[in-house]
DNA sequence: TCTGGGGTCCTAGGACCC
DNA sequence: TCTGGGGTCCTAGGACCC
């Protein structure tokens, strides 16, 4: 299935089987670590950390000789100039890593339509239409692999096999600037070898309560009975992970889903107990999230505030309006409503986000406009009736209910208003 | 060692309707 | 008078992933 070059990376033998391992999943390595390093050639073989340098970061990636010191992604950034005090460390340039995303996955679009993004660095494609065109997943693995090299200057790692779980776990395996394929008959023998903590949605939490009923592979887990495992994990948890173990992965390569959930949040860079500075960054929160979903076309329809305090202890509280929106000034409002039922004006304040939910596709009729502008001429704005009426006075207005796309979802009559503040036409 | 910011999915309880 | 079962929606929290 595979062996180790001269070099000691993971290399696959040519395989007689790779048409049943259609399933690519391409991984970059260290994406954002190798991006920065092609600016800077001079600290090539150095340990390298990206992140920022302030009190609170963590980590957001490390170049591998940064690993050998056990420094992670996600990982206080305090911690890991602890265990490797002369790393580089890097701030991230988000910009630069989504140019050469960009880059790399339209290489991955020349290959096969059935691409998968997942996050900015990381794809599923699906080649099974590619291969009398490219040549079996082998050669297209490989060539896409010498392609995103010669053209970037950057290394990726692909796992191939007939699922999306196991292909991504080959990937891992790979790493760094490796190919694994897993042809469909050696699945298992593959699997179940592993720890317990390569399955997916298997993380910290889950892991100890593996380990504690005794479990330590994919093998061990393979021969539990599931009633075991959802007693431990719960219903879905329990068969997801029997399914897992046993090779069988129904999930297919999509091309897009739509947005489930739109939100900011931030940490403070200290504590905060002044309730005006918390409402301040609501308000800004707010407005960010507005802008993405106009930016978007859709609404949304539940407000959720999440508050983190001192001691890390997070809480969320959420509010579901009777009409999407998608105004900053309307988050921000239900937002801070919600935030002051919470009580907790006077606690020390560590993070704050505003997320919306409940999305629903196009503006929220009547609410957001555009605006002539005498300088600018017609520009996206949003606004509320008080605003508009302040500009134009209230004959230059058209109730709201009249200028609803016909996509929003109006109200179900008998939904009691959210709030007094909102519940008629605004 | 002291924990970012963007998300998704799952669970569980309660309200409410038929 | 006491008690059903299914289904949907809402809310809060937690685990996980990149």
């Amino acid at each position: 299935m595979s062996k180790q070059d001269g070099s000691g990376r993971l290399v696959t033998t040519v395989p007689t089987d790779d048409a049943s391992a259609p399933i690519l999943h391409v991984d970059m390595d260290a994406f954002f670590a190798s991006v920065e390093l092609l600016d800077r050639p001079d600290l090539r073989g150095k340990p390298v950390v990206i992140g920022h340098r302030s009190d609170r970061s963590v980590v957001t990636a490390a170049t591998y000789e940064a690993r050998k010191y056990g420094v992670n992604s996600a990982m206080p950034m305090a911690v890991a100039l602890r265990r490797c005090p002369h790393a580089i460390v890097l701030e991230p340039h988000g910009e630069k890593y989504r140019h050469y995303s960009s880059i790399v996955m339209s290489m991955f679009d020349d290959v096969t339509p059935m691409v998968e993004r997942l996050g900015i660095d990381e794809a599923f494609l699906d080649v099974s239409g590619s291969i009398r065109l490219l040549g079996s997943p082998f050669a297209i693995a490989t060539e896409l692999r010498r392609r995103v090299h010669a053209e970037t200057g950057l290394h990726c790692s692909i796992g191939a096999a007939s699922t999306k779980f196991v292909a991504k776990l080959a990937s891992s395996v790979a790493k760094p600037d490796g190919l694994l394929i897993v042809p469909h008959v050696h699945t298992l023998a593959f699997l179940h070898p592993r720890p317990i903590s390569a399955l997916w949605g298997v993380g910290g939490k889950t892991e100890q309560t593996l380990t504690n009923l005794g479990l330590r592979t994919v093998g061990d887990v393979a021969s539990t009975p599931l009633d075991t495992l959802v007693r431990a994990v719960g219903a879905a948890g329990g068969a997801k992970l029997h399914d897992l173990a046993w090779g069988r992965d129904p999930r297919v390569v999509t091309t897009e889903s739509e947005e489930k959930s739109v939100g900011h949040e931030v940490t403070f860079a200290t504590d905060v107990t002044d309730p005006d500075v918390v409402r301040r960054e609501l308000l800004r929160l707010s407005d960010k999230v507005g802008a993405r979903l106009r930016a978007g076309g859709v609404s949304g329809r539940t407000v959720v505030l999440k508050l983190r305090t001192a001691d890390f202890a997070t809480i969320t509280r959420s509010r579901t309006l009777a009409d999407p929106t998608d105004l900053g000034r309307r988050i921000y409002d239900e937002v801070r409503s919600v935030y002051e039922a919470t009580g907790k004006q006077h606690e020390r304040i560590r993070l704050v986000g505003v997320r919306m939910e409940q999305l629903v596709t196009g503006g929220a009729g009547g609410l957001s406009l555009g605006l002539w502008d005498d300088d600018a001429g017609w520009r996206e704005a949003e606004s509320t009736m008080d605003a508009l009426h302040a500009r134009f006075g209230s004959a230059m207005l058209t109730p709201a209910s009249l200028l609803r796309p016909r996509s929003a979802p109006t109200a179900r009559r008998d939904d009691p208003p959210t709030d007094p503040g909102y519940s008629g036409v605004e």
